[in-house]
DNA sequence: GTCGGATCGTTGACGGTGCAACTATCAACC
DNA sequence: GGTTGATAGTTGCACCGTCAACGATCCGAC
């Protein structure tokens, strides 16, 4: 998590070792950033129990059980394993080898990719489909209890907006990584 | 990320090799769920965007980051790698081997405690508080760009209302794994 | 047609993190 | 004061993910 500011220090100088130029903040404070920290430390803190607990009922990491739902998801319950990358956000090599664990306990098959001869296709098997439905409900349910629970439905639907207008831009079929789009003059 | 339901599957169906029994929705959609998938993609998108831009720029990664900041606010600028760990939500073992790091590159000092002979505090050294201002100004331009600048104050503090009352549940102070409290009757 | 740059998926080397086991210390109780 | 259970921090090991490099394939320009 975090942000900024560090206050003028109270407390002990010349203590242990190479005690810390106690003096000025280390940036100043930003209206928002009370929203970040809560952002990244809710994140670590649910996504920590999700994980722990998908893991040991299931044996399945939170990766594997999304990668798991995308496939479902998809039409034909394949997908490219580009595609499944981006929307798992894990590099192309990750989902490679989450695949190949994935391939090893039966969940899912790779299959060539019938329009493009580099391609490869994450195909999900019976196995998989029910794995990821017993997964689901352990999954769902701390999703709730975690989440869904502590909030209303205005907040929830305020959150998805929000973090919708956040998370949008930055999606791979957007633009650049700085800038919106200033396409000025020269 | 993730979450539920399966819609009926539309697309071929014999095609190549262990095709799914495309039937049923996995789950039930459920309300909110929404909100939960923007959260976790937006918080995987801008991590993602912001530890590589303070990995270039400074070399160092979120967490590293995070850690000379919770040590800089710290009283004294020294914490117990305990409290450190419990705040940048890393195992001990993972602050462990953060602050070895960080060490190794006299980022920070360890100190006896004096009060607890089992325990080690991480000391801030001026070095790493020099390394924290630079990279604090990155990091807040990329938290301004990525989060802040996309939400007004009214959605900010929506969303520190929120999601506090998502993450305080999960402190480290706070009930158990499960329920909330309820120490009802035998 | 074919040449050249881009894209797809995989692999090897590497780094970061968690878990379990270990030692040292603390604190409570006898 | 000694014993016992809890806690602090470190370490060995295994796992997961990234990056860089690679071969295969695609596609647009010529």
């Amino acid at each position: 998590m975090t942000t900024p500011s560090v206050t003028p220090d109270t407390s002990r100088s010349a203590d242990l070792p190479t005690a810390a130029p106690a003096s000025a903040a280390v940036v100043a404070d930003e209206p928002g950033i009370g929203a970040w920290r809560s952002f990244v430390t809710a994140h670590a803190r649910i996504t920590r129990r999700l994980d722990e607990e998908l893991q040991v009922a299931h044996g399945l990491s939170l990766a594997e059980y999304d990668a798991l739902l995308q496939i479902a998801h998809a039409p034909g319950r394949r997908v490219r394993m580009n595609v499944l990358a981006e929307r798992v956000i894990l590099s192309r090599s990750g989902i490679t080898r989450l695949v190949d664990r994935l391939e090893a306990v039966g969940c899912v098959a790779r299959a060539a990719c019938s329009t493009d001869a580099r391609g490869q296709e994450a195909v999900l098997t019976t196995v998989g489909l029910d794995r990821l439905r017993s997964a689901a409900t352990t999954h769902l349910e701390g999703v709730r209890r975690y989440f869904l629970d502590r909030l209303d439905a205005a907040e929830l639907a305020a959150l998805e907006t929000c973090l919708g207008q956040v998370a949008d831009p930055l999606g791979p079929g957007s633009r650049s990584t700085h800038e919106g789009c200033p396409p000025v003059e020269a």
